[in-house]
RNA sequence: GCGCCCGUAGCUCAACCGGAUAGAGCACCGGCCUUCUAAGCCGGGGGUUGCAGGUUCGAGUCCUGCCGGGCGCGCCA
């Protein structure tokens, strides 16, 4: 139940241990108290006796039975047994289980909460998407991923600062505003082939149609030649690029330019920021890359490196060893060019999150992204910084599925489904629970047909049918004129005899314990696992015994037990971003 | 070629820092609505956890090597 009676059963183990004297020969293992799979073999159980076979030469059954003989007594344990291979099962009162169920009535929300990351300042930065388009379907997992995280985190008492980096530098945002300013062209009357390899998305026009009235540039004109010359192939796309970059910025002049390149900046900024505000997914604070080069972040990382004696120069170009941290290569971080590499920005990035006074990092990445940890890592370390206060989740791609086939995502070739159209096909309950259900190391198949089709299949509904369920049952009950007591309901847990509902409260202590495991772990799919589980006994409970009886003491009781239920599948709900309706 | 992730029932997936007899859902078959919402419940069959070794009281879980799938290896971001 909640960690405190774990504790209370590892101090017993512990003292016991100590009783016989048991350590001071030998090296102690941790002592484990573990949940059970089966109540046959109590409530919970702890391993210890078998490993310490090796060190005492003496069979584990021996020992868990020496043990057993100077655990001191406790209120809370009803039976203690020797098991197996020499396991070491408690059962616990069930006065234990009434005491927690009252606990989860008297705090609500906050069932569930802990203090477990006290001290931890965590700096959580998710999704980070590009704003040259949409968000599109694979965001959607990472912003579901890491609004959960967050919520998990701040549940288990860390301190937690969401934050989007947002990548508003370099040669991307001049892709942008030339992909714009082209189809601005195109719309004033000029006729030309756009180029393949520039951004394709119908967001694009609409933008472009706004250029006449929200920037000075008045009209399409198109200068001579500015398709003259470009290379064919398209393995040359970057210079074709460049090239028509280099001649936009001529024929606009650079302020001109500029202003087409913030309005479109602002426009797909302010809708992914209103896509994920519709989602449900919020953030502390969105960080610009440009600023980190305007207010010298990067010269002082830069800088920082260099006086630690771990850049040279190669080629006009400067180098980060990131070698000597374990990385397959060495890195550039300022270009032949003189400009620094996007690389470059990201480590003062990181230097200075810690800065700010994060004890932990942690970046949620597209799996892609995988070979990118190693030298972030790097260069924390050579800055001075200690290697483990980054951790990086990785993301496994979505594929999404529509009639059977695979759908492209791409956001160059326009193809991509975006996280709005799912939102809209499916809903933001069923979303949300889709996209952190399954681990985040794991590829995820959406399958856009069946999550649009009929919604009997989709899983949010069976965990919020169960929270449906117990406030219908809350109404029938006024309905017929009886009012719950909670006193009555309290004297009389020990009413609650039946197996499930045995079954019912075990399972229900059992919420703090997967918060937990699910925030240390950085898995919100336990969340997932045990809602369902939770909501599957709360069924089949309601198919098996009436709530509301004649005979009250027994009516109070099973409502409070059903009330408790209620309450944790809202708060695991909420945990995940998901609704709890209380019809259906 | 090198690196990272993943192989569990016909399909999609669980299995809580290595624990006791590997579990659900879907699909298939058969039952349950005059009684708190049938978006539900009850019952049935289904497995050499990709293969081969190793580590130990104990391996789906850890290590090594194969086989198969995904992704990455820019002075792009």
């Amino acid at each position: 139940m909640r960690p405190l009676v774990k504790a209370a059963i590892e101090k017993l183990v512990s003292s016991a241990l100590a009783e016989l004297s048991i350590g001071k020969d030998v090296s102690l293992p941790p002592v484990e108290i573990e949940r059970t799979r089966d109540t046959q073999h109590g409530h919970f159980a702890c391993n210890i006796a078998m490993r310490l076979t090796k060190e005492l030469k003496k069979s584990p059954r021996d020992i868990a039975n020496n043990l057993v003989a100077v655990i001191p007594e406790s209120s809370l344990i009803k039976k203690i047994e020797v098991a197996g291979p020499g396991f070491i099962n408690f059962h616990l009162a069930d006065s234990a289980f009434h005491d927690e169920l009252r606990a989860m009535l008297m705090q609500l929300k906050r069932y569930g909460e802990s203090s477990l990351g006290e001290g931890k300042k965590i700096l959580l930065e998710f999704v980070s998407a590009n704003p040259t388009g949409p968000l599109h379907v694979g965001h959607g997992r990472h912003a579901a991923y890491g609004a959960c995280l967050a919520n998990l985190l701040k549940a288990t008492g860390h301190e937690v600062h969401r934050e989007y980096y947002v990548n508003d530098a370099g040669r991307q945002m001049n892709i942008l505003a030339l992909s714009v300013w082209l189809r601005f062209l195109q719309g004033g009357g000029q006729e030309f082939d756009f180029p393949a390899a520039a951004y394709q998305g119908g967001y694009i026009k609409e933008i472009a149609n706004r250029i006449g009235i929200a920037t000075s540039v008045e009209s399409p004109v198109m200068p001579a030649g500015l398709f003259d010359g470009l290379p064919e192939d398209e393995k040359d796309n970057d210079l074709l690029l460049d090239m028509l970059i280099d001649r936009a910025q001529a024929a606009l002049g650079a302020d001109a330019f500029s202003e087409i390149l913030q309005l479109a900046l602002t426009d797909i900024l302010t809708d992914i920021r209103e896509d994920l505000a519709e989602f449900g997914v919020n953030y502390d604070e969105w960080f610009s890359e440009n600023s980190l080069t305007a207010n010298g972040a990067v010269d002082r990382a830069l800088k920082l490196l260099a006086a630690n004696g771990v850049t040279y120069e190669k080629g006009g170009a400067v180098w980060f060893r990131a070698t000597d941290y374990g990385d397959e290569k060495d890195r550039v971080v300022v270009r032949d060019n003189g400009r620094t590499t996007y690389f470059a920005s990201d480590i003062a990035y990181h230097l200075q999150k810690r800065e700010r006074g994060y004890t932990d990092l942690v970046d949620v990445l597209g799996a892609d992204h995988h070979g990118y940890v190693p030298r972030v890592r790097a260069g924390l370390e050579a800055m001075g910084e200690p290697a483990d206060c980054l951790h990086v989740e990785l993301v496994q791609f979505v594929a999404l599925y529509k009639g059977g086939e695979k759908a492209q995502m791409s956001t160059r070739s326009g193809e991509f489904v975006t996280l709005r159209e799912l939102r809209d096909e499916v809903g933001n309950d069923a979303a949300r629970l889709f996209f952190v259900m399954r681990a985040n190391e794991q590829h995820l198949d959406f399958d856009l047909d069946l999550a649009k089709s009929s919604s009997n299949d989709n899983p949010v509904y069976y965990l919020q049918y169960a929270h449906a369920r117990v406030c219908s049952v809350m109404r029938q009950l006024e309905e017929r004129g009886y009012e719950w007591d909670a006193g009555e309901a309290s004297d009389n847990l020990a009413l609650l005899k039946e197996p499930q509902e045995h079954s019912l409260l075990l399972l229900l202590t059992r919420y703090p314990e997967v918060v937990e495991a699910a925030a240390l772990q950085y898995a919100p799919q336990h969340v997932v696992y045990y809602l369902k589980e939770l909501a599957g006994e709360f069924h089949a409970y309601y198919n098996a015994h009436k709530f509301i009886v004649d005979q009250s003491e027994l009516r109070n009781a099973r409502l409070m037990l059903v009330l408790a239920i209620r309450q944790v599948m809202r708060n695991g709900l909420d945990m995940l971003g998901v609704s709890a309706p209380e019809h259906m």
